[in-house]
DNA sequence: CTTCCTCCTCTACAGATGTAGAGGACTCTA
DNA sequence: TAGAGTCCTCTACATCTGTAGAGGAGGAAG
């Protein structure tokens, strides 16, 4: 569909230079489309924020659903797909910021694996599942975030790898003790 | 001095409408000076965003040196003021994310709490004090980030009241367990 | 075949943006 | 007081951006 080349292209522009590449031409030249196709299908600049940044929370929806005979091993699997996707989790960080200034977006990102963590919690037997959700929450996020953006640059194994799976899963592992 | 009054306007603007807003007759506006001020100071955007990310890294080199008789209390001090100073903290976030593709930033952001957590880490009696240390970063990184844009809106406490203190406190003893 | 409708391409235009330089005001030095 | 140097303001201009609408190509319906 259009409206899906269209879209990935955003998201990869948005990778690649960040928010202010974001214009209907540079989308039109990134997909290969005629100039004034984006243009088209999203009228205004925040038409196509809001289209960009479906497209992200649709292609993300499938991801989440932690194995229960190995939680640990299956976020960390998760975690490091995300890693590999790195443009797309770039994305993403950009959408959240931009969310920041552009409430509307915060719907579309919802994305919340907070109810998930909680339960996730709840089920490990911690005392308060609530706060501990939010903090494992956090330290994953965090740990995404340190990897791809933080630190310098190439912090930790290279993603995809055994490695990057026994490191994360190391990490998952202490952040999932009560 | 005229060059941070033009910086500082630039670190609002950022946290307040995202890079994008950042434009060199938007600082003027913003600061109150006339058009063309930025444009003299920083003749290209480029210099514009080095200058306004150089300023956030001088703003923060103050905030950085554990406390050794309280050293969870005292990083979640720091926590807590970053979360108070949240514009600040926002075009940290900002600055971050675009220096993914503009590597120049990378080595003024630098701020690198890393070694820091390593050294900590290390103190504390971790077996493996490097993999901890980035752990631990990456989960205060995380806690920072998931408190200000992540989780959809206002998690947790207000920050700079007690109660705010002794979420993070706690979060930090917990990250801080060997 | 004609008519209609949808999807797409192209062109237009006002306003914003990046960047440059001319020249004025002010300060310092002699 | 004259001259030199610095700092600032203003104006200019090519380019980019957001947004709109005119109109064509082609398929569907009659």
């Amino acid at each position: 569909m259009r409206k899906d080349v269209i879209t990935d292209a955003a998201i990869q522009l948005v990778a690649e230079q960040g928010m202010r590449g974001l214009t209907h031409r540079a989308v039109d030249r990134r997909a290969g489309l005629p100039e004034g196709s984006t243009s088209a299908y999203f009228r205004t600049r925040k038409a196509l924020v809001e289209g960009f940044v479906e497209r992200l929370a649709d292609q993300e929806r499938l991801d989440v659903a932690p194995d229960p005979d190995d939680v640990a091993g299956s976020i960390a699997r998760t975690l490091d797909s995300w890693l590999v996707e790195r443009n797309r989790t770039l994305a993403r960080y950009a959408a959240m910021l931009e969310a920041t200034h552009h409430p509307e977006l915060k719907s579309i990102l919802v994305h919340s694996p907070r109810e998930q963590a909680t339960a996730l919690a709840k089920m490990l037997g911690h005392e308060d599942p609530e706060r501990a959700g939010a903090h494992f929450t956090a330290f994953l996020e965090g740990l995404l975030f340190y990897r791809l953006v933080g630190g310098g640059s190439t912090v930790g194994p290279q993603p995809g790898t055994p490695e990057s799976l026994r490191d994360l899963k190391s990490a998952v592992e202490k952040a999932l003790r009560p």
